[in-house]
DNA sequence: GAGCCGTGGAT
DNA sequence: TATCCAAGGCT
């Protein structure tokens, strides 16, 4: 069964800068691991600039190691999930420190690292090391299920499709074997409308031969996402910097700058400096699990003000994570 | 196991 | 506008 899958990817395997093509040469673990931390979660459309980026700036893992923090957080910024930088530093660093400069050749030796899960090592070994190791990652999940006609809701039912996936999981070509599987779920076993006319595991299929593909993976009802409320204030001295504050290093946009601001609660906050505030208005933004509403003020403070908290900062908005930018945009733009 | 943790594009 | 969801990991 997987010949037929990798007959089929031969033909139509998409090209992406970190990839080698089908039956190609020595992959660089590190652009595989680089992009796959980046891909956690994130569509390839979103990753492809940042990994220019990075690899332009960083081309080995002994120099991405050796980067301030800051300067791996300033670019990582708008890609979301921040403690995924905080590990890529952290690994890097492991990597280094503890295996010589480069990255354990094993499943079970890159899953000891940080921010390398299941899916991550899997994926490194089989894509960089030609080891047989099983991905399951989204796409895997849905394809699984569907072949196997797999009605359990997600995600309790991963364990067994973990074991259904191993068990088809091929000796050879296992890199190959990797990028199909989850391209097929990418491009042909989609989540809304599959392709199943064009399928190269179309015939093998139980869920298509139950004519219940779309309705597959079943997933467990996802709770509301309540609305949060506050202010910020965005103050920028006569010299043009911005007064900015290090947000606390964990948590949510942990590691980021972010605008002086009350706590998210509704009930309001104390402003960093006396200054003759004005309303911009508000900005909106959602993250994974709730709603924000931040009513934005703004002042130009002179050049000798002296703020209660925040250092003042020279800013381009690029280091900034997405909600702050929106901050940003309106108190540039207005 | 379940909640936390971003963002932007598609529908 | 609301929801889904994309090469998940950590606690």
């Amino acid at each position: 069964m997987s010949e037929h899958l990798l007959t089929w990817y031969d033909a139509h395997a998409r090209v992406l800068p970190w990839r080698i093509p089908p039956g190609g040469g020595a992959a660089d673990p590190y652009r595989i691991w680089l992009s796959e931390v980046m891909l956690q979660q994130t569509t390839v459309a979103a990753v492809q600039g940042y990994f220019h980026r990075f690899t332009a700036r960083w081309p080995t893992v002994a120099d991405l190691a050796a980067a301030e923090d800051a300067d791996v957080m300033a670019e990582w910024a708008g890609l979301g999930y921040y403690a995924r930088a905080r590990n890529l530093l952290a690994c890097a660093r492991a990597v280094m420190a503890d295996h010589g400069g480069r990255f354990p050749a094993t499943r079970d030796g890159l899953l000891a690292l940080p921010g390398i899960g299941p899916y991550t090592a899997a994926a490194i070994a089989a894509i960089a090391f030609g080891e047989a190791a099983t991905v399951v990652d989204g796409n895997v999940e849905r394809v699984i299920a569907r072949l196997r006609h797999v009605e359990d809701p997600l995600p309790a039912a991963k364990p067994r499709i973990t074991r259904l996936a191993e068990a088809i999981t091929p000796a050879d070509r296992p890199g190959d074997y990797a990028q199909a599987i989850m391209d097929l779920g990418a491009t042909i076993c989609t989540p809304r409308n599959p392709a199943c006319g064009i399928c190269p595991w179309m015939a093998p299929c139980r869920a298509r031969a139950e004519g219940i593909a779309a309705t597959l993976p079943r997933k467990a009802a996802k709770t509301a996402k309540p609305l949060r409320e506050g202010v910020i204030w965005l103050a920028r001295r006569a010299d043009g910097a911005w007064l900015v504050e290090d947000r606390p290093a964990r948590g949510l946009l942990g590691g980021m700058w972010g605008w002086p601001g009350s706590p998210w609660d509704g009930g309001g906050g104390a402003a960093p400096l006396t200054a003759d505030w004005r309303d911009l208005g508000e900005v909106r933004h959602t993250f994974s699990h709730f709603h924000l509403r931040l009513q934005v003020l703004f002042a130009e403070v002179p050049q000798g003000a002296n703020p209660e908290r925040g250092q003042f900062r020279t800013l381009t908005g690029r280091e900034l994570p997405t909600v702050m930018r929106k901050g940003y945009a309106l108190a540039t733009l207005s």
